[in-house]
This record gives C-alpha cells, sequence and structure tokens, in this order.
DNA sequence: TGATCTATTGAACTACCGTTCAATAGAATG
DNA sequence: CATTCTATTGAACGGTAGTTCAATAGATCA
C-alpha cells in the first residue's frame, strides 16, 4: 500500500532534515534508515532507494549541512571599515560569535570532523571544504599586510589566513565544551597574552620545546 | 576449556590495551565485546566478566586514556625561565607540541569529547578533567599577572588560564585536523595578528556580530 | 479510459551485536 | 592428594541493524 509520490528533491530533502534532527539529538551514530523514515513518516526502503545505502544518506547529510554551514558571509557594516586589520578582526569575532551562538550545528559538523578521521571520503570532504573556507579570508588577510608590512614581517597571507581560521575553529570547540563562552574577553584576553613586550622585540629567546627542538611537521597514516 | 588465569589488574589492563588498540584504529563506534576480546587473545564472556558491560569497557578506557593524557608536567628547563610570561608562553608551547605528536591520543580523546556531548556521565568526566587540567595553569597564571600587571589590566588568573587551554584545544584540534602543523608559527602569526596596536589602545571599537543580531538557535532536547 | 511506469511499502533475510550461563580447567587450600 | 573456588570459555538467545525485493498504488501518457 505506497503513499503519495512527492518530487525527488522534497523526498530527499524531507529525509536529509529527518536525518540532521536525528543526529541533533543522539549523534550519527543514532542515524539508522528505519529511525529516519520514520521521523520522516515514510518507509525504510524509501530512504535506501533514494540514497542507496546508511553511507549514502550520511554522506548525503554531510553535504546538506555544509551548504549552510561553513559559506563565509561578509556583512555591510563590516564592509565598511576602512582599516584592513580591524576588518578581518570584526570578521574573525564575527565568526567566533556566529559558531559560538549555533551549537547544535557545531555538535554535528564536529561528529563529521571526527568520522573523517577513520572515513576517507569523509574526511577528503571536510578538508575540502576547510580549505575553501580558509580561502575566503586570503582577500582580507592581503590587505591587512599591505597596511602594515612591518607589523606582519615575513608572514604569508596563507599563514595569517590559516591562523584566523584556526582560532574560530578552537573557539567553536571552546564553544561545544563549555557554553558559557565570552568571546570578547577571550580575543581580548588572547591578545595580551600572545603580544610581543614592547622593548625586547627580536629577542624573545623562549627556549621553545626545550624538549622539542626539531618541530618537524607531524607525519600520520591517514594521508 | 578455559585458558590461565592471572591476576585481575594484568588482565584488565591486557583488555583495555586492545580496546584502545581498535578505537585508534576505528573509533569508538569500532569497540565491541567480541572485537576487543579477540584483540586481547581472550573470550567475549571474560570481557563481560571483568567490565560487567559494554558501557563499562568505555568509561574504563576513557579514565585510562585520561590518566596518562592530560596531565601538566613542567620540567626542569622550563622551571629554569625566570620570566612568568616566557615561562607560560614555554608551556603553552610545550604542550601544544606534546598534543600535536601524539595524534593517535587526540583523535581517541575527541571521540570521548563528541560522546560526552549525549551522554552526560562521560560529558561531566570530560569537564572535570578540563578543569583539573586548568587550575593546574592557575600558578602561573597568577605569576605572570603579578610580574606584569599593567598589560594584563583587568585579566583575572582564571581567564588567563582559560584562555591559554584554549589556545592548547584549538591546536590540537588543528592538528587533529591537519597533520601538518607548524607550532612555532601558529603561535607567533598569533600573537602579531592580536596585538594591541600601540597608540590606539582602548578605542578599536570592532562592531561585533553586527550581521547576526537574530541568530536563532537551533532547536533540541538536550539539556 | 486503459496501459505503462515507477515511487513506495513493509516483510523477509542475513549479519552482528550485547548479554547470559552451564561447563570446565587451572589455582589455592586443607 | 582431594576439595573447593573461580577465572575462563564458547555456545546460545534475543534484539536490532542494513539491505533486498515482490507487491502495490499513484502518476503519466497515448
Amino acid at each position: 500500500m505506497p503513499g503519495t509520490k512527492i518530487a525527488e528533491a522534497e523526498r530527499r530533502e524531507q529525509i536529509l532534515t529527518a536525518a540532521y534532527d536525528v543526529a541533533s539529538e543522539g549523534g550519527l551514530a543514532a542515524i539508522t534508515i528505519r529511525g529516519v523514515a520514520l521521523r520522516a513518516d515514510t518507509s525504510p526502503g524509501l530512504v535506501s532507494f533514494h540514497f542507496e545505502s546508511r553511507v549514502g544518506l550520511v554522506v548525503a547529510l554531510l553535504d546538506w549541512v555544509l551548504l549552510t554551514t561553513t559559506a563565509l558571509v561578509i556583512g555591510a557594516e563590516i564592509k565598511k571599515i576602512e582599516n584592513p586589520l580591524d576588518r578581518l578582526l570584526a570578521v574573525l569575532r564575527q565568526e567566533m560569535s556566529r559558531l559560538a551562538r549555533d551549537p547544535f550545528r557545531i555538535r554535528v559538523v564536529s561528529e563529521f570532523w571526527i568520522a573523517g578521521i577513520w572515513d576517507r571520503p569523509i574526511r577528503v570532504r571536510m578538508q575540502k571544504e576547510l580549505e575553501r573556507y580558509r580561502r575566503a579570508f586570503l582577500p582580507l588577510a592581503r590587505a591587512v599586510l599591505e597596511a602594515e608590512p612591518r607589523r606582519f614581517e615575513g608572514v604569508s597571507p596563507d599563514a595569517l589566513a590559516a591562523v584566523t581560521v584556526g582560532f574560530i575553529k578552537g573557539c567553536a570547540v571552546q564553544s561545544m565544551v563549555d557554553p558559557r563562552l565570552n568571546v570578547e574577553e577571550f580575543v581580548r584576553v588572547a591578545g595580551q597574552l600572545l603580544a610581543p613586550s614592547p622593548g625586547r622585540r627580536g629577542q624573545r629567546t623562549i627556549p621553545v620545546g626545550v624538549a622539542y627542538g626539531s618541530l618537524k611537521l607531524l607525519s600520520g597514516p591517514h594521508g
């Protein structure tokens, strides 16, 4: 006794929404074909029909989530800021605030990161997305370097963009772990902590990695 | 046809090691009583006998992993550093390097964080551990604030410790995602990025969250 | 309208999981 | 050595997962 038929795109959307709801409540592990079907008011067979397999469903969900998560949108008010460094910092804070405010999405995305550790297709997908996000910061970073070449001596646009994204990600994790996160304070204290002491510029020879003299790049089996 | 008997502590250790190996390769989801038993050259029944249930095994593994992961050890060479701020930064870098070098452990710990999102006992355990780790930084932070009260005006020891730990965690995540991570460069660029511009102190009014006044939260049942 | 197509259903199949437990053999005790 | 204790084994049970597929009903079209 089959039910009413609807357009394929709509049906997929309906099922993906249900899958997202399930994952929001119980994580990716909670996604079962039966469970999602129940949530979407359809049958297990239909889910397999549209996504081929459970893995297909999860990957589709990944795309669906990323589509609405990692897009960098720079509002008009930020564009108006003239000083490039202030502009970059404004975007940095905007993104930190945005992610810190959307804990459920962060959780699901984080789960995909973890899943990517042991699943190559997911990992590749996530890295590609991260790269895309990082690239969005490149123009901002370049403007900063051009405006203040002395301050950022020896810093490449890529490095600056990477560190900016690193901050955002660290902040996201922090907020995931501890929902009471004061972004303002975090950025302020971080700046005070890492600022080079005036008057000793260049000569702060911190015995870095005292025990870690050769800080080689890390290798790993999951290349 | 039972096999040889050994001391309970040794048997538990043997099984936990096997469980860790399994989790290192396939994540917590890959931990099954049969699989761990096979890896440990024993039988499924014995695993249940010693850990009561699969959940008991996973929780025991959590304790076992944390015991050897989140202890903050400050070496003699770092203790010799006289300037408090330099000392704190040295510890910061030591920890970032340490975590970045042990990707497998980080992965397993990260999985527990994720698991903690939907599992209250695990979450409580993780938060307690994080708090313990953060507290270990408090003496270092206090020394810094006493040494440079003007630089860290309005910063509490707790805030400074929290931000330090936040950095380490962000770095850990970064290294998990991208194994090629240059800690040195990360710290250096971060400092340059966040340093208050001399001469404009106090008047950098960055509009935060400009475009995100109405950022509604996703709903979900999890308190 | 009648024929054709296909999205949809739900039961059936297989596989693996966690858990239980009677049987057993190694160690300890007397 | 005989007895007792218990760590250990592996088979058995019940449950749930992913996947498959014959049957069916809604849509499409001549």
